[in-house]
RNA sequence: GGCCCGUUCGUCUAUCGGCUAGGACGCCAGGUUUUCAUCCUGGUAAGAGGGGUUCGAUUCCCCUACGGGCUACCA
C-alpha cells in the first residue's frame, strides 16, 4: 500500500455496539493492523433526536473489551479532531455552501408536511415519489424560485435544506473491494439531503467532509451502505476530492426466519448481541452482554471473524494478530451470513481451555458468594478438574459445588439405579476402610479403596456408584478419587454417614 | 412496487473450468472415562431451477426463483 493507511469506525450513538457494529470495528481493525495503518474512531452523532445518554462510552468500553482499540478518537490522539461530528458542525456548513456555489447543490424549502402528502399521492398510485432531476423543478426549491425570493426566504429564517444535485443521465461504474464493480444508473438516483435545517449535516455529506479531512483511505462499512455509495462517489467527485476505496460488509443474519440479526433473536433464543451489558437510560430495562454471560473476548473475536471472512486455509482457531497477518478484504464474502450461537459456544469452550488457572480462579471467586471464604488455592486446584467441562465460568458452580459443600439431594433416578439390597453395608464397611486409610495422596486412597474392592471379589461399580452419589449427589463430576482427596476424608466419612441415614429411609 | 447486492451440507465455509465437492459447528454411532462431561475415531448432509459457452461446468454468461439491503430533514 503507498499511502498511509488510514481507516475509521463511524458509530452514531443512538444505543449499544450490536454485535454486528463490533464485526465491522473488528475488520476495519485488522485492515488498519495488517497495513500498519491507523484505527480511528468518530462519532456520528448529527442526530439529536436519536443520541443516547452513555452509549458513546459504552462504544469505547466495548472497543477496548474486545481488544480492538482505536488509535485515534474522542479524547485520544485527536490530529484530525474533533472526532465527534457534533463538536464539528461548523465545517459542514462551509463545505455545503460550496457545492451551492459550484451548482452541486441547492437550497429547497419543501416541508416535511409537504412532501409527506407527495409521497402518499405517488403511493396511491402504486409508485414512489423521488425527488430528483424528474421533478425538482417544479418543487419548493432554489432551482424553481429566482433568486431574490431565495434571498428572501432565508433572510426571513424560513427552514430550508441544502440537496445534492444528482445527474441525470451518468452510468456510473463503482469499485468495490468486496464486489467489484457495481453499476448504477445516476437517473434512479434522488436528490439527498445533505444539510438539515437544525444546522446539522446528514450523514452524508458529514462522512464525505471527514472522510475527507481524516485523510480515510479506506471506507469499510456495512453492506446497508451500499445503496449510497453512488451518492458519496459523486459527493467526491463534485468536491474534487480523491474518492476513497470501498469496501461492503455483508450483514449478520439472524439464526433462524428471515431478516438481520436483531436484539430480540437474542431474548428468544437466549444469546446477547451485545459485547457488554447494557441498561437503557430510560427504561432502564438492562440487555444482556457478551461479557457478562461469561464470553471471552477472544472467542467473540475469533467467531466474529469467521463469519463472513475466511483465511483460504482450514484454521479456525487465531490468535488476534494471527488475524492481523491473514486477514484480506477480497476474502470477504459478498453474501450474508447467519449467526450461529452453538458455534460461538465451541470457540468459548476452546478458549476457556486456554485462560490460566488463576485467571478462572480470580472468575470464579468473584462470581460466587459461597468461596469468598475459601483458599485460592484451593479454588484453583477445583477449577484445574472442571474447566474442561465447561463453556462459561457461569457452569463452574453446578459442575463444581460438592468440593464446597455437601449435597444435600440425591438424584432419584441415580439412586434407583444404583441402589441394591447390601448398598449400604458396603457403604458401612467402606466407612472403616476409608477410617485406615492415608490421606496423604490420591493415589494412597484410591489403592486402599480398589484394593479393598478386589479382595471383596465384587464388581466396582457396586461401590463407586453408590460412593459418587453421596458425595457428589448425582452420577457425574470428576474422577471420584480426585473428589475424596480433595474434600478431605473426614467430609468424605460425613457424606457417607449422610447418604446411608438419609437415603435409607 | 422501484433500485442495488447475493445464492455450495441445517449453520459458517474451501473450491478461482477437470473432485470420490474438503474442513468446522450441530446431530448420530463407536471408543476412552467403571459416572457424566471432555477427548479420540467414524458417520450424516450441499453447489436453487432452466437455458447457453466449452471437449468438460459448482466455477463463465443469460433468464427465472429465492434471500438480503436501501427506498427519512436516521445513521
Amino acid at each position: 500500500m503507498s499511502q498511509n493507511v488510514r481507516v475509521r469506525f463511524a458509530p452514531s450513538p443512538t444505543g449499544p455496539l450490536h454485535i454486528g457494529g463490533v464485526r465491522t470495528a473488528l475488520y476495519n481493525y485488522l485492515f488498519a493492523k495488517k497495513h500498519n495503518g491507523t484505527f480511528i474512531l468518530r462519532i456520528e452523532d448529527t442526530d439529536k433526536n436519536r443520541y443516547v445518554e452513555g452509549a458513546e462510552n459504552y462504544i469505547i468500553n466495548a472497543l477496548n473489551w474486545c481488544g480492538i482499540p482505536f488509535d485515534e478518537g474522542p479524547e485520544k490522539n485527536e490530529n484530525c479532531g474533533p472526532y465527534r461530528q457534533s463538536e464539528r458542525q461548523s465545517i459542514y456548513r462551509d463545505y455545503a455552501l460550496k457545492l451551492i456555489e459550484t451548482k452541486k447543490a441547492y437550497y429547497a424549502f419543501d416541508s416535511t408536511t409537504e412532501l409527506n402528502n407527495l409521497r402518499k399521492e405517488e403511493e396511491k398510485k402504486g409508485e414512489t415519489f423521488v425527488y430528483n432531476w424528474r421533478n425538482r423543478t417544479s418543487l419548493n426549491n432554489s432551482l424553481s424560485l429566482t433568486p431574490d425570493e431565495v434571498a428572501n426566504k432565508i433572510a426571513n429564517g424560513e427552514d430550508y435544506v441544502i440537496r445534492f444535485y444528482s445527474p441525470s443521465n451518468e452510468t456510473l461504474e463503482l469499485k468495490d473491494l468486496v464486489r467489484g464493480v457495481i453499476t448504477i444508473q445516476s437517473a434512479n438516483l434522488d436528490d439527498k439531503i445533505l444539510f438539515k435545517s437544525d444546522g446539522m449535516p446528514t450523514y452524508h455529506l458529514a462522512n464525505v467532509v471527514d472522510d475527507h479531512l481524516m485523510n480515510i483511505t479506506h471506507v469499510i462499512r456495512g453492506e446497508e451502505w451500499l445503496p449510497s455509495l453512488a451518492l458519496h462517489h459523486l459527493l467526491y467527485g463534485a468536491f474534487d476530492w480523491d474518492t476513497p476505496k470501498f469496501a461492503h460488509l455483508p450483514l449478520i443474519l439472524k439464526p433462524t426466519g428471515k431478516g438481520k440479526l436483531s436484539k430480540r433473536d437474542g431474548d428468544k433464543l437466549g444469546f446477547p448481541v451485545f459485547p457488554l451489558e447494557w441498561i437503557d437510560p430510560h427504561t432502564h430495562n438492562s440487555s444482556r452482554g457478551y461479557r457478562e454471560d461469561g464470553y471471552f473476548a477472544e472467542s467473540m473475536i475469533n467467531f466474529l471473524a469467521l463469519l463472513g471472512w475466511n483465511s483460504g486455509s482450514e484454521q479456525e482457531i487465531f490468535t488476534l494478530s494471527e488475524l492481523v497477518n491473514s486477514f484480506d478484504l477480497e476474502r470477504v464474502h459478498k453474501s450474508g451470513a447467519r449467526f450461529d450461537p452453538e458455534k460461538i459456544k465451541w470457540f468459548n469452550h476452546h478458549y476457556m481451555q486456554k485462560q490460566s488457572t488463576q485467571h478462572l480462579g480470580v472468575l470464579f471467586k468473584n462470581s460466587q458468594d459461597e468461596l469468598s471464604e475459601v483458599s485460592n488455592q484451593y479454588i484453583e486446584a477445583v477449577v484445574d478438574l472442571i474447566k474442561e467441562r465447561a463453556t462459561f465460568v457461569t457452569d463452574f458452580w453446578e459442575l463444581s459445588s460438592f468440593f464446597f459443600v455437601n449435597p444435600d439431594t440425591y438424584d432419584a433416578k441415580a439412586l434407583k439405579k444404583t441402589l441394591k439390597e447390601d448398598t449400604f453395608d458396603l457403604m458401612r464397611s467402606l466407612l472403616i476402610v476409608l477410617n485406615t486409610a492415608d490421606a496423604g495422596s490420591k493415589k494412597a486412597i484410591e489403592q486402599s479403596v480398589k484394593d479393598w474392592i478386589l479382595s471383596k471379589n465384587i464388581g466396582f461399580g457396586r461401590i463407586m456408584m453408590p460412593l459418587r452419589l453421596a458425595l457428589v449427589g448425582a452420577l457425574k463430576g470428576p474422577d471420584v478419587f480426585d473428589i475424596i482427596y480433595m474434600i478431605g476424608l473426614d467430609k468424605t466419612i460425613h457424606r457417607i454417614n449422610k447418604f446411608i441415614t438419609k437415603s435409607n429411609t
